[in-house]
DNA sequence: CGGAGACCTTGATACAGATCAAAGCCTCGG
DNA sequence: CCGAGGCTTTGATCTGTATCAAGGTCTCCG
């Protein structure tokens, strides 16, 4: 699939000249008229003077872009999850992020990624040429505002999950990745996750088993059930105990 | 020694208002006349239209400001060593960041710090009013970029030290770690560590007694000696082995 | 409908690093 | 110079999580 990764110049369709900042181009900023409100706003300013080329639809597990390539896209995804990523050399993984519809991923300050992204489900992302966003930034306050707003979040997230993954236990981080993931991803009462264990524990610092272990624990204390056939659909039963045991 | 933290108007000499930009009073951003050049320059456009109010010092131990303090000033060290950490209920801690002479530190970019601060050593720091930085940004974009720059150096080490507290074995973070102080400590051949081994195993995730065992470890490999009578004083021997047990 | 493969759970065992303990060393004040 | 207290090392043991292993379940596709 990776004749379908997106590369400068060679999407049929795809409009490569950037408008100016002023000279806007109005873009639905939702992925559905229905969708949560959430999604839109988050581009604040950026919305208005960067524009969204298209559309992009990844299949599930392929690659979106790769760690230390040329940041050439910032992405927002329509619908879909996907995750970011950082390896060692022996395979190690440790996933920094998992993003999720109307989120924005894979912005960059300098010139490359520090991450691998990848779809997570078969997930469509919205694309924004970055066209020298430093440049832009130069000129307006506004937009410079947005990406340090944007970059913030991501550093608070980063800093709250270096005390996980360096000093929290194994049910500490299943029961906070369940409160992270709940507000967004609960839905008339049940959470589908679209990660798999493996990928929930690259994100914990654990393995697989004892994500699965932890879960199998939460839900015999009762604090939480499967739904159905699927282990991927959690329903909190009990979000003032869960909320205690993350320390 | 509460009473020497400074607080809003109380400080005697201190400048309470801000000069607007464009109304530069310059100050020497350098610790020394002969210091090392990288503390210069680091706070950029910012040094232009903020201005350094006072230097204040802190004795070994005490605290600089408190997480989910109001966030009144931006901080740099002149002269000493600064740790900043979370605190989980029970007390476990995890260090997020060592800063060392002409390094930033409590910048944010909302109201409150996310972080607790301390003097590692008798520490000299320079103080900037923030006065509403966010306000400033509005208007003067390269202020804005500035920020936006530092925020984007956190986040990097951020999520590089993600990778290693969720993934690296304690010998690889041991490395890791005099790999990062090297450059930053290093003088005349000895890294003089400031930091004690409980400082350095609340950074790394561990405890004082896997980073004491892992440095032994590598003083028995010949990777590193101790100097004289204290063990804070490492003469780095192979840097290329170290390099290698740093996946 | 049936079978292959991916994913998940559960159990048994191993091990890296934590915890507990004690002794050596350095620092600094008196 | 001496002694108390803090820091560091080193050893013994414990334990939380990883690893190894096996079986179950769901999905997807022919």
């Amino acid at each position: 699939m990776h004749f379908l990764r997106p590369l400068v110049g060679v999407i049929p369709g795809m409009q490569t000249n950037c408008l100016k900042q002023g000279e806007t181009m109005f873009v639905n900023s939702n992925a559905h008229p229905g969708s949560k409100p959430k999604a839109s706003g988050q581009l604040g300013e950026l919305s208005r003077a960067r524009v969204i080329l298209s559309e992009f639809k990844y299949n599930k597990g392929t690659e979106i872009f790769g760690e230390a390539e040329p940041a050439e896209y910032i992405y927002q995804v329509a619908d879909g999850a996907v995750r970011t990523h950082k390896l060692l050399s022996d395979g190690r993984r440790q996933i920094g992020a998992f993003h999720l519809a109307g989120d924005i991923f894979g912005l960059e300050n300098g010139a490359t990624h520090r991450f691998t992204a990848e779809a997570i489900v078969d997930t469509t992302v919205r694309l924004m040429k970055r066209c020298s966003l430093e440049h832009v930034a130069e000129t307006n306050a506004l937009v410079a505002l947005d990406l340090l707003n944007m970059t913030t979040r991501n550093l608070r997230h980063a800093e709250d999950h270096m005390l996980l993954l360096g000093r929290k236990t194994s049910l500490e981080r299943v029961a906070a990745f369940l409160l992270e993931m709940d507000p967004r991803l609960t839905a008339a009462g049940v959470m589908a996750l679209p990660m798999s264990r493996r990928d929930i524990a690259d994100y914990l610092g654990l393995t697989l088993e004892t994500v699965s272990r932890a879960l199998s624990h939460l839900h015999g204390m009762g604090i939480l059930g499967f739904l159905g056939q699927t282990q991927r659909q959690i329903v909190l039963l009990d979000r003032m105990r869960l909320a205690e045991l993350d320390l």
